[in-house]
DNA sequence: CGTACATTTCGTCATCGGGCGAAATGTAGG
DNA sequence: CCTACATTTCGCCCGATGACGAAATGTACG
């Protein structure tokens, strides 16, 4: 039960969904992945860690750079499943759409040159926001 | 990407899991489920307003007594996918098991006798626990 | 070596989520 | 009506989680 709650809690998060809908168009790293999320580096660090540990991804360093990419196989027997499920609705949804979007125009700059760009926040934005002004004074 | 959200969430809780599983033999109502939980009511109600309201279950009200029952459709277009997962390993788990075999004991007692059971605390064991922390009893 | 840079780890903060008990709600039966 | 009882709602506590920045780590390159 407990591999189960780890996969469902490891997807279930919006982040990391994201992340895992990326990843489908191929291995990408850290730095590609934060400037589509626009979230700081120790964030998605964390995110891409917690994928690790739930086994849906896999990490593989390549100089300075460290490429993630959708685990082939999984020793927790539930993430197979899990992924099954990224396939249906998600793949007509905004955020992920626009997520494919930017990645392609990222796919075009070098990967030199990206973190350059993350810091002035030109392709990052933020997820939609679910109570836009809700907050308790 | 909410309705993924909310159905891995609602799905990813080990009580719920649980509950969820034991739906699987047919409806039941609150306090069966709480004898076999041995959680307070409250928390019970709490979970399965969870699953209600991310569509993995519909109520229904005959007397005193609400039943819980798998929903046969659901409008968000995730559950089905998620409820699939459910028949995998999680059929061999032991807090699984366990919790069938005390259901097919809790089955035999009239519905009028259940709560005075559970106030004896005779069926209900608690999920065993991660951290072995201290509660107050 | 030492610098530059990508990534992770650590510490902190605010919010979320699950647990409980008490009180509220709703229904059957006297 | 009033009581009994199953369930839900509410308020609270506390551990888990996600966000960030600062510091640590690890690698390439001069």
């Amino acid at each position: 039960m407990r591999d189960f709650e780890v996969a469902l809690k490891a997807a279930g998060d919006p982040t990391r969904t994201r992340v895992l809908k990326l990843l489908e168009s191929g291995e990408l790293c850290v730095c590609q992945i934060q400037g589509i999320l626009g979230l700081a580096p120790s964030t998605v660090s964390k995110h891409l860690a917690v994928l690790k540990a739930a086994g849906f991804v896999d990490d593989r360093r390549e100089g300075k750079w460290i490429y993630y990419t959708l685990a082939p196989a999984s020793r927790n027997p539930h993430v197979l499943g899990v992924r099954a499920l990224l396939g249906g609705p998600l793949d007509r949804d905004r955020t992920i759409l626009g997520d494919r979007r930017r990645l392609r125009a990222l796919l075009r700059v070098p990967l030199a040159e990206i973190c350059d760009l993350i810091s002035a926040r030109t392709l990052a934005r933020p997820l939609t926001r679910r109570p836009p002004a809700e907050r308790r004074s």
